[in-house]
DNA sequence: TATATGCAAATTGTATACAAATAATGTACA
DNA sequence: TGTACATTATTTGTATACAATTTGCATATA
């Protein structure tokens, strides 16, 4: 396997939770599995490193990124703020040729959300909302941003597998926000995007307190900041 | 020179422009001046890639991060956001250890700007700020601030360099906008944080718009965000 | 003169051997 | 037993040789 084939593949197995937070990845098994030899496999570990995929203590190799309660703590305060700039450049920034992508995770997003395929829709979901990233085209920010989307996926992760009525009509609305969101884009509208993303994060927001309880803020006051 | 040295030494001069934006980075080079082999210098370089300083081009190697047009325009949006969420969480989460390196960063800023000593001045700024991120302690908004920082130490060159009476008079509100926020921050004062860092960024915004004019934003519209 | 093409030089990428550091194991001794 | 220390094994870090790719230059052709 080459060194970019290697790199998405530890990418999308950080973020499905095929690897799980905290464990750690031994160079010399690494570099065996994947055919490659421990110099560019080191380099890749590096650049995900860099991204927050992966922590390096030196010395003593990489491991996948923990996720402490700490930190998602960290990941509430910060996400409404960051999703709503990210959100607001994109409806600003976007070019024409960029759309098409989006709409196409939208599709594979709403087949997986139809067929109950959780990693899947981890994946697509992410993607979405990355390529939003790349729409905002702004540098100071999409660090951040990209690596709030490591961790929203991976606590998604959770939720996304269960499968009751409320889930289900929880996803259709997600899905449903995705579709507006492009709409919004397309028409470059970016107080309607903010309000979506609003009201998307809220859903997000109400499912992964249900998980995970580090006293959330109140939405009133994370509007407020928008 | 180890691994750690010369990471510190390029980020030093990528900092304060003794290695011009968008120059070459040469591996051969770099690993003789440095009598380092070139597997340790490219993991240096990408780790630098990682955290903005560095762009790296496959197959055809690093260069400093460039300063476009563009770039610089996003740089006026970002910044007051992010400025403002570190300043508002280093009052919030700081650690009583960690106030003494801030005021040691805080005397060499103030020993600098009165031996009008720009290259110093720059870099203990920059080490200034880059403690207040620490302070904040959010690993989802370091990675971008902490881009944020290069370009602003970057940018502030130019007119660090300029020893005329209206500078001086800058500089020493600078320098007591540090002094009120090491208090501020010893307060706990999130609030007064805020303020002081709309100030401060007021008076960085007024001099950086004299050099490069990218369609700033009204100072009224940024502090509305806050 | 302008554009292509082929070759040489320079530069980046990868594999591998060896060095250094850390972790694991076993043994001596209280 | 249990703690300290030395020894071994494992893992990470670095240097270097070689492969692949890109760039620069010379020459050919329209």
């Amino acid at each position: 396997m080459n060194k970019d084939q290697l790199y998405a593949d530890l990418k999308k197995q950080i973020l499905t939770l095929v690897l799980e937070p905290g464990s750690a990845l031994d160079e010399h098994k690494l570099s065996e599995r994947y055919e490659i030899s421990r110099t560019p496999l080191r380099e890749v570990l590096r650049k995900l490193a860099g991204e927050g995929y992966v922590e390096i203590v030196s010395n003593r190799g990489a491991s996948v990124s923990s996720m402490s309660h700490k930190v998602l703590r960290d990941f509430f305060i910060t996400a409404p703020m960051l999703y709503a700039a990210v959100g607001r450049l994109a409806a600003q920034n976007v070019r024409p040729e960029q759309i098409e992508s989006m709409k196409k995770a939208q599709r594979h997003f709403r087949a997986a959300s139809k067929n109950s395929d959780a990693e899947e829709m981890v994946y697509w979901n992410d993607r979405f909302h990355s390529l939003m990233g790349d729409m905002a085209d702004n540098p100071y920010l999409t660090p951040s941003y990209n690596r709030l989307l490591i961790d929203h996926a991976r606590i998604s992760q959770t939720f996304y597998r269960l499968r009751n009525r409320d889930m289900a009509g929880r996803l259709d609305t997600a899905v449903s926000h995705h579709d507006k969101m492009i709409e919004a884009i397309e028409n470059g509208d970016s107080q309607q995007m903010v309000d979506l993303i609003v009201q998307h994060w809220e859903l997000s927001h109400e499912l992964m307190e249900y998980f995970v309880r580090p006293d959330p803020l109140p939405i009133t006051e994370i509007a407020s900041q928008l």
